[in-house]
DNA sequence: GTGAAAGCGCTAACAC
DNA sequence: GTGTTAGCGCTTTCAC
């Protein structure tokens, strides 16, 4: 079912079949309607890829993240699927966790591989180089997530703020000693623990800084030993899923949280109000920050610079993993 | 940047930089090495679309998912990404939650958007109606993953099995009374809920069915305390994320997990191993589901006809979660 | 308001 | 092996 079949059924031109579905108002309501009918008569519905080889755009997004297994990417994925539809786009995405690419850097490489398919691209928490992103900026229109990039707009969740919120808190709780759990050296990593960092100083506790462990529970559980040997009695991990490990471990080791050791996570992913003690956490708009993310990068498609970049306030979230200081640390 | 452009300054015509980059072969090694370094000094790289509507298929290959933020989905596409990617197609995903759709039958709403751009359709355990899917398949090429329809490929994890292997481990243990948490009226539902209570009959142990509950840890909150009230000693859930609201909800009423009451999860989603009791669960081979439905969506794609359905095999977990019944229940 | 014609960038016969 | 010629299905001037 071409254009020209419903161009003959309706006894026009394929020119006006065009614009009844491109610019319906550009036509005369009875001819629109007599392509309509021939249309759906003939299930006709215009071809995507010849529109998009006509128009010189694709209608399509793209959206790469480091891994669709973590809880965070998963949200922000379902975010901008759902905002990019309503808007009309389709949404390509690629994960670039994989394990049979060559380099790290591989979110680059999918993404040049989308950049001819899509209007714009959308990357989450990239740890690309630099310049590499610049030189994807130049070939498409670009907006990154969680990472801070000069030139490129962004959408930042600055969890500096739920850091410092989260220091004070513990330090409200009488805990003189905290422990920050780092992950990977990423925009998110360095902005939590420069907070951690200057809020601990700023109210006279003490502060180290352990790890860099892997993001994932399995590296809260090895964090845990070091934090318990270390003697804080409070500690702020990466992520959920570190927090959660930590708390895990401690279980195993007979330790009670928060009687012992308080912990607080980052995220507020589903996993922390599923463990028990439900986690006090940093909770970050992911879903906003996807909503928000599509909104900018259209914005640009429409030619609305808009440029810079917009921050998400983070706040914390107050569960049960967090409680008074104990007593005397002997 | 043109393939004319290319040709232009290779001295050759575009005919033959069309063959240098899709039939290299068919070419002098002399003149694809001119054509070649022609194109990359021009930083030339064939355009997608224009490719797609002249060969008529698009390298793409879409993914509908019920919900992204359900770590099944994701596992699931991740898994898909990686595999279409190796075989170089491009993913498009859609997530069917949208709130903001009309009907809950979304899911073939998005899979008609798609379906003019894409080679193929890979759709998740859709729960929409048969005639839809028919009428879907006859517009594209289809794979269905977790769903039952004739003549319609498909990639199964029949997790009856599991259930079966869940179920004896239970008698093994000495349980004589045995709840199943039911979640949605899908395909795995019934597979399990099916083989639960057959296997029980078989065993001679008394079985009784919750629910539906919601496939989430809220719903299994509030299954637990039905459990409770039921007087079974053991409990099969329809996922994890139910199983591990029944962990927490006894937790929170200091009901001992698994001296008092043995819980049993499905999935294996990296929350089994999350919480405290570890997870006793029904390990679906979620990522392997992806990766064989690609392929035989590419089979079907080459004309292999691969028709029916594929099953994976499910296996149980055996964690802390469960234990030997209490010796009386009063 | 509508039609004719050119062209988006590439591929695929068919000649040579 | 390589060039020529038609399109793929749609949009978009430019006339009328």
């Amino acid at each position: 079912m071409t254009i020209r079949d419903v161009a003959a059924r309706a006894g026009v031109s394929a020119a006006t079949v065009s614009r009844v579905f491109s610019r319906p108002e550009s036509v005369t309501v009875e001819t629109r309607r007599r392509v309509l009918t021939a249309a759906d008569a003939l299930r006709y519905t215009p071809h995507p890829v010849a529109r998009s080889l006509a128009r010189g755009n694709t209608g399509n997004l793209g959206l790469v993240v480091p891994d669709m297994a973590v809880a965070f990417c998963a949200v922000v994925t379902k975010a901008v699927s759902h905002r990019a539809r309503r808007d009309g786009y389709a949404l390509f995405v690629a994960d670039s966790d994989d394990p049979s690419a060559r380099l790290a850097s591989d979110g680059v490489r999918s993404a040049h591989a989308m950049a001819k398919q899509v209007d714009g691209l959308l990357l989450l928490s990239p740890t690309t180089d630099d310049d590499d992103l610049r030189a994807l900026a130049d070939v498409v229109p670009l907006v990154v997530i969680n990472r801070d990039l000069a030139d490129v707009p962004a959408v930042l969740m600055p969890s500096a703020d739920g850091a410092v919120a989260a220091v004070e808190h513990l330090h409200a709780l009488g805990h003189r000693r905290l422990a920050y759990l780092a992950g990977p050296a990423n925009y998110s990593n360095r902005a939590r623990c420069e907070a951690f960092t200057r809020t601990c100083a700023r109210l006279g506790v003490a502060a180290v800084v352990l790890g860099p462990f892997e993001p994932t529970f399995s590296g809260g559980v090895r964090a845990a030993d070091l934090v318990l040997a270390d003697g804080a009695s409070g500690v702020l991990a990466y992520n959920d899923d570190v927090a959660a490990g930590v708390v895990g471990r401690l279980a195993d080791r007979g330790v009670p949280v928060p009687d012992r050791l308080s912990v607080v996570g980052f995220d507020d992913t589903s996993l922390a109000s599923m463990i028990t003690p439900r986690l006090t956490t940093v909770r970050l708009p992911m879903a906003q920050a996807g909503e928000v993310a599509v909104g900018l990068l259209l914005d640009v498609l429409r030619g609305t610079p808009a440029r810079g970049a917009v921050e998400l306030p983070a706040e914390l979230i107050v569960r049960a993993s967090t409680g008074p200081a104990p007593e005397v640390t002997p």
